[in-house]
DNA sequence: CTACGTTA
DNA sequence: TAACGTAGG
């Protein structure tokens, strides 16, 4: 199913870390976060990552841990929220309430209609963070000073924004699907040990000799997060399919199969719900005494566990020239 | 999401 | 060779 097929499609270099040197880097917050949160919960005994309440806060050290990767290669992050209900911009009590009630009721009227784009966008957008790890990951970031941007929807898409507009140079993310936002360049494998992995639009474009919407014509025949795809359809085909006849339509019609909402789902991706209102700076001044003690004191986290995680990113915000004196 | 064995 | 299903992380 779905995004993985992809991989097939899109053209992937590998790069040198040293070659993300002075770059900034739009992450998709989600997704970077989740990451964190399975890998630091495997590796970290048990205890450590949850308060004496039961709260889950392996974000926070994921976050310790993880942005002195993007630190030491001297690369700018930007944290890029999805937006909707599960991305709280007050912190009332009363309006958390009335989101939340959005929320649900859009939902429960999506599922009614049975609107399976609406159901699974919606979804989406709640899929695993709590509310709690929300706050607290956006207050440890400012005290980090690292900049966060609220997408109005898929923050996947408000990244590629970003970078079409020019004001980062990649969008930094697992999924294939940036590529259907109109991600010009995304960056994968930030989080592993080895060097980060580049999905080129425009070359995989020109390999395949497809418009931009033609590849998210191809992958909703292939299936995407938003519909299921068609029986037999997997990435070779469908781009084949979309060269004979041109489009979704005209492949559809020539096969005798439907797509259920497959408009929909392509404007999803043609037209993303995105803001030109965000801005941020990309020199960084972080508070690391205020975040130590919001993460160890306020938290609850092992102070031994985040200890090196502030090493790092003390030596690497000074060192590669982070900060605002450089 | 990746890897791999199975099936058309 | 391509697509799919399942398991594992």
């Amino acid at each position: 199913m779905g995004n993985a097929a992809l991989r097939d499609i899109a053209v992937l270099e590998e790069v040198p870390f040293e070659d993300l040197a002075g770059s900034v880097v739009a992450v998709d917050a989600h997704n970077w976060l989740y990451r964190y949160l399975t890998t630091t919960v495997k590796w970290t005994s048990s205890g450590k990552y949850t308060t004496a309440e039961g709260t889950e806060v392996a974000n926070l050290i994921g976050i310790v841990q993880g942005l002195p990767k993007f630190f030491e290669h001297d690369i700018t992050p930007v944290m890029v929220f999805d937006g909707g209900p599960s991305d709280l911009k007050t912190d009332e009590i009363e309006s958390r309430r009335e989101q939340r009630r959005t929320y649900e009721e859009q939902l429960e009227t999506a599922r009614e209609e049975g609107d399976e784009v609406a159901i699974a966008q919606l979804e989406s957008r709640t899929q695993r963070l709590t509310e709690t790890i929300q706050t607290t990951s956006r207050e440890l970031l400012s005290l980090l000073d690292v900049p966060v941007v609220e997408a109005p929807a898929e923050g996947e898409a408000q990244a590629a924004h970003i970078v079409r507009r020019g004001d980062a140079d990649y969008v930094g993310s697992e999924d294939y699907d940036a590529l259907l936002f109109g991600a010009p360049r995304t960056l994968r494998q930030l989080t592993s040990k080895g060097d980060p992995e580049l999905m080129d639009l425009e070359a995989t474009l020109e390999k395949h000799g497809l418009t931009l919407e033609q590849l998210i014509d191809a992958a909703i025949l292939i299936g995407t997060d938003f519909n299921p795809g068609v029986s037999g359809i997997g990435p070779k085909t469908a781009i084949s399919a979309i060269t004979e006849h041109g489009d979704l339509w005209s492949v559809l019609e020539a096969r005798g199969e439907t797509v259920e909402y497959g408009d929909r789902v392509r404007q999803l991706f043609r037209d993303p719900n995105v803001t030109d209102d965000y801005e941020f700076e990309t020199t960084l001044d972080p508070d690391l005494e205020a975040a130590r003690s919001f993460v160890v004191d306020e938290w609850g986290v092992d102070a031994d566990e985040v200890a090196r995680g502030f090493e790092r990113i003390e030596g690497s915000v000074v060192q590669t020239g982070l900060d605002r004196w450089s």
